[in-house]
DNA sequence: TTTATTTATCGTTAATAGACGATAAACGAT
DNA sequence: ATCGTTTATCGTCTATTAACGATAAATAAA
């Protein structure tokens, strides 16, 4: 993992909202943008465009199913994360 | 650590340059802005201001010394962030 | 086929970030 | 007292971010 994939994920994960995304991610497994709108006091193309930043750094991944699109941390990313945090 | 914190330290580590600098600091313990100045291809200016972003995010600390300010990462607050990121 | 649901994208606006050079401030050394 | 060293801050410019509403695209349901 080099440096430009971390400084991504941190960014990412350099907003409030977008950290409380992740966490409800983890918590629940998976879930669609809908439910996430539905919890934050932020507009749909606002979460939407969370939830894009947080995908394109990788740490979280879509599967479109239908209409929807399910949204999920991905593990691996999240622990060669972990891993490199816990290396510094 | 509430969420705004880690927000902070998250968006403090959100450039490839700062990572650098903070990996940079673990290494050494300790150094002066001068010297990370020389590391980088920035301008004093650009370096002073990545270390004030890195020190009001609290992840790192400067002490002033005569003219010089000597930088390093506070461990109790890495230790602390760590233990987030782990227990995500 | 029309309607409803769900999400992504576009365009806009205001705010923030990232870089620079120039300059000021603090101190040590001469 | 002056000069050199070191760092922080100011002003500027450009680029990116964060939010929104509106709209388009895709599918499910009626």
């Amino acid at each position: 993992m080099n440096t430009a994939q971390l400084a991504k994920i941190f960014k990412a994960l350099g907003h409030p909202t977008r950290i409380k995304i992740v966490e409800h991610l983890i918590d629940i497994n998976t879930c669609i943008c809908g439910e996430i709108v539905n919890i934050f006091p932020y507009s749909q193309s606002t979460i939407s465009q969370h939830l894009k930043l947080l995908k394109e750094s990788g740490i979280v991944c879509g599967e479109i199913e239908g209409p929807k699109t399910y949204f999920c941390v991905d593990k691996a990313v999240l622990n060669k994360f972990k891993q490199y945090i816990q290396n510094l």
